[in-house]
DNA sequence: ATAAACTTTCAATAATTATTGAAAGTTTAA
DNA sequence: TTAAACTTTCAATAATTATTGAAAGTTTAT
């Protein structure tokens, strides 16, 4: 494999990977793009490479910008703007994960908290969806807060230290 | 809220979140009525309860048998079929992962594996793909085995000692 | 063997989601 | 100011994904 197949290999799955992180083809490919580029890259260069409109281009980096993944680079003498993505794994990691929690997450361990605080009439089915919501609404929140802790940490040592503990 | 409007709310809700488990929204939505119903549902209730034809309902409950998520129960004298959940969140839990990682991130492992180990050509574009692509399999590898372990546990000890230790 | 009761399949269709491209908007240089 | 260089917006369209429903298939009781 060639550096240009890799290239396209990357980018294709990490696109078709966007869906597990809620994103869609398009903007997870232009972070694909990024993420491996050495050098800042304009629209142009961005259309060019993933053979996207300029609307699309534009609307999916307004996205990222807004998920904090990639930032603007104003490059002295050049009139048209220049993105970055976060290079840092980790970083990246910690930011996808807060943003998934706060967009999706959270407002649904809400949801089983409302659902599951339903006054008990003593039926059997009302029991049922109090104690599986409950349920399920711990399960919920536990994960998420292992996943901001996991993720929160300023160093990576505590991935570290839990895969040691784990193994 | 009320009994029926909780329900409601349960269903929609869940059923909106497939996507994040990777699942579209009647299949998520048939999990989350078996889920807290106190009896096995037949095929024609289900399509009663969430409106739905017989066709979705018969596909998007294969489909939860084939993630192992949901059982056939024969119920004796009766001539259809019977479905219900795994009740457990845990077990729940552990059989989404289980699944997840085995149809999402193991493929994507092994694609990053592939396309990190190309031959270094000692062009700086070539060298920036192959340090990102490792760090990122890195990273995922080491997620996807947290996730695992975490969840193949068969009790909840580790989860809240995580939780513990984490805090 | 037959027919009633039930489930599965799948081509057609509907619903949703992503993408385009051109017009409108903005910024900068002269 | 003006116009060139660039970005954003958004209605139209395309692509994808989910859903239907009726015909075909299967099982069970008689």
């Amino acid at each position: 494999m060639n550096y240009e197949e890799a290239k396209t290999k990357f980018i294709s799955t990490w696109g078709s990977l966007g869906t597990l992180w809620g994103i869609n083809k398009a903007m997870a490919q232009i972070q694909a793009l990024l993420f491996i580029s050495t050098q800042p890259l304009s629209m142009e260069d961005i259309m060019e490479e993933l053979q996207i409109s300029r609307g699309n281009t534009s609307m999916n980096l307004r996205q990222l910008i807004d998920w904090g993944v990639v930032v603007k680079e104003l490059i002295p003498g050049e009139r048209k703007e220049f993105f970055t993505t976060e290079k840092d794994v980790q970083e990246l990691a910690r930011i996808i994960a807060k943003e998934r929690s706060r967009r999706e997450i959270k407002p649904v361990i809400k949801v089983l908290n409302e659902v599951s605080s339903i006054k008990d009439d003593g039926s059997e089915k009302t029991k049922e969806l109090i104690k599986q919501t409950k349920a399920l609404h711990e399960l919920t929140q536990d994960l998420d807060t292992i996943m901001n802790k996991m993720v929160n940490q300023k160093q990576n040592w505590l991935t570290k230290s839990i895969l040691k503990f784990i193994k």
